[in-house]
DNA sequence: TTCGGCAACGCAAACGTTTTCAGTAGAATA
DNA sequence: TATTCTACTGAAAACGTTTGCGTTGCCGAA
């Protein structure tokens, strides 16, 4: 159970620790071989070089930091899971390592966040579930620190962000329910200091001006955080003298609460009025009726994700702005 | 832009790194003025003590690494997402930093793992998805590398694990369908290589012996891996003869396939046919209608992981094998 | 006055790398 | 033969901490 350092391979061959380490990184100046003497004693001892002693030397580190909110958010996430997986997995190919922290939006976690950084455990942040008014960018912009954003934000500093287009994709939805026909369309939204609700919500409005229908207010909620209030919500749009013939959800969840809600009052999706949803979650192919909905473009996301973590951190040139579109997946439900 | 060092601190105050250190880190042997001082000077230069050049002295990165399988398996867990945050924030507690790593089961992963640990980036691993014949834990075992597992499995070497009672689980499971009168009852199983899916299995063959109900073998499936497979199996339950008045399924996944299947056939769960779940997702309470499943306590055993790994990092007592029961959650398809 | 003890502090090694610089040997050139 | 060049190699510094050990100065006791 020795240490396996570079040291000990150097004593080993009879050469210094020097000559191990530029064998080892492929760095030119080592005759042949020396170089296969030490790889062979390398392998041997089972030896991988230390990476804490690397990054210390190097000032890299290779590890991103994935900030995720763990405050009570909509319920829209349940594809964490394979964001987190497709997004360690490119880490994975460009050898970086992905550290996750948890945050909440709190004061006390923004000298968190300084301090990750600063302490020098990892290169740079990726910050998820940016709010309208994040003190998180500003805080980290001012102290110019390396980072990316997972989303949008009204702050007033520059910074790099990667974002699906939600306005887009709500815009699609609208006037997708538009062209079947639908006219009496109601918006189930999210809180608007979650960035991503209120571009949703835009792309609601901007379908119904395009196409001269009014917006009732009473069709247009844009607060339902939780299954209770979702579900309240709907009990009321449902009891309107005229009700809506069909419903922009702002999430896959929302869509799936409301439709539970319909079930109970004998109305069925599809047949009875017409619903959207976005995220595509695994298991929006699998309600009953199967949900049309808007699909993030995961895969996407974390390719843009990494390539601009490293355009970032290595001051490259290249866009730093990205928004990838959804894409509509007409399902059962519309 | 400085560095921030503890040498720049010193030089500041007019003490010896020796010292700063000793400050800022409550070590006894520095005199109450210095040591306001230098606290003093720390905050106002913003300073945080740099982790990696502290890993490497003090030979603790305090780093656990997470191995999550990225493979394609049972899609069971959406839950992940609520399982990771958790675990974040459990970690965060103990002043631990959380490192996600993707792993297959394939032989290159193996080396992976090794070179991880070998790396010194993380003190230990916890491994998830554990099946039968992991060589994942063959393999760390041998080499005496520390490591816990999230999920039992067969191999012949001791190791320390965290793990839901599955058996006990689907035992309660079919147990509660068994005393609401129903005999004809299907397990809807999942492929045995993953250890959890054997004790869930075992579970059900336990409750249909303690009764004296006869396991069909018509009824019994137990490798259900995707939605297709799933549908069909469905597909074949239905038609028999005599088909079951009850399903068990092993995940909450298989569950929703099955009703949704069954709904095609104008077959409502609650009313028409008895079902069980497995793991609660967010959305089992949101199906229509709301599915009976056994709960995760996924509180517990994030506390638990965490508890057993520092134990097994510190080589101290304490419990090596740790088994915590699920709950059942009856709602109205059962 | 001398000595022991204790608190406060600094020196320097150590953790495992990478990298700069200088040096050596041998070959090639003049 | 003397000189320059090239290819290879080693010594040592550096990255930012922590910590064992030695030193200093002071106080109290003998």
């Amino acid at each position: 159970m020795s240490k396996r350092t570079i040291i000990e391979i150097a004593e080993r061959v009879g050469v210094s620790p020097a000559t191990v380490s530029r064998a080892l990184n492929n760095v030119p100046g080592v005759s042949p071989d020396k170089r296969r003497q030490i790889v062979a004693v390398a392998n041997e001892l089972n030896y991988h070089p230390n990476a804490i002693a690397r990054s210390l030397q190097g000032q890299r580190t290779n590890t991103v930091a994935y900030v995720a909110d763990v405050s009570n958010r909509p319920a829209a996430d349940l594809l964490f899971k394979d964001f987190i997986t497709v997004l360690a997995e490119r880490c994975a190919r460009f050898n970086l390592d992905l550290l996750i922290h948890p945050a909440t939006n709190g004061a006390a976690n923004l000298a968190d966040l300084a301090r990750l950084l600063r302490s020098g455990r990892a290169d740079g942040l990726i910050l998820a579930d940016t709010r309208q008014h994040d003190q998180r960018l500003k805080l980290l912009a001012e102290q110019n620190l390396s980072f990316i954003a997972f989303g949008r934000s009204a702050v007033d500093v520059p910074y790099a962000y990667v974002d699906v287009d939600g306005e887009l994709g709500i815009y699609t939805a609208t006037r997708h329910l538009i062209e079947r026909g639908h006219r009496r369309i109601a918006f189930l939204g999210m809180p608007l200091d979650y960035s991503y609700a209120l571009h949703r919500r835009d792309g609601y409005l901007r379908a119904m001006r395009e196409f001269a229908l009014p917006v009732d207010p009473q069709h247009f909620t844009v607060a339902l955080t939780n299954e209770s209030e979702a579900r309240l919500t709907m009990e009321r749009l449902l009891a309107l003298p005229e009700p809506p013939t069909a419903f922009v959800a702002a999430s896959d969840m929302l869509a799936i609460y409301a439709m539970s809600v319909a079930m109970n009052h004998g109305l069925l999706a599809g047949r009875d009025y017409a619903i959207t949803g976005f995220d595509d979650l695994p298991l929006a192919a699998h309600t009953a009726p199967p949900l049309t909905t808007m699909q993030q473009p995961f895969d996407q996301v974390c390719d843009e994700l990494i390539a601009m973590f490293l355009r970032v951190l290595g001051n490259e040139p290249g866009p730093r702005q990205v928004l990838l579109p959804p894409q509509l997946i007409v399902r059962a439900t519309a």
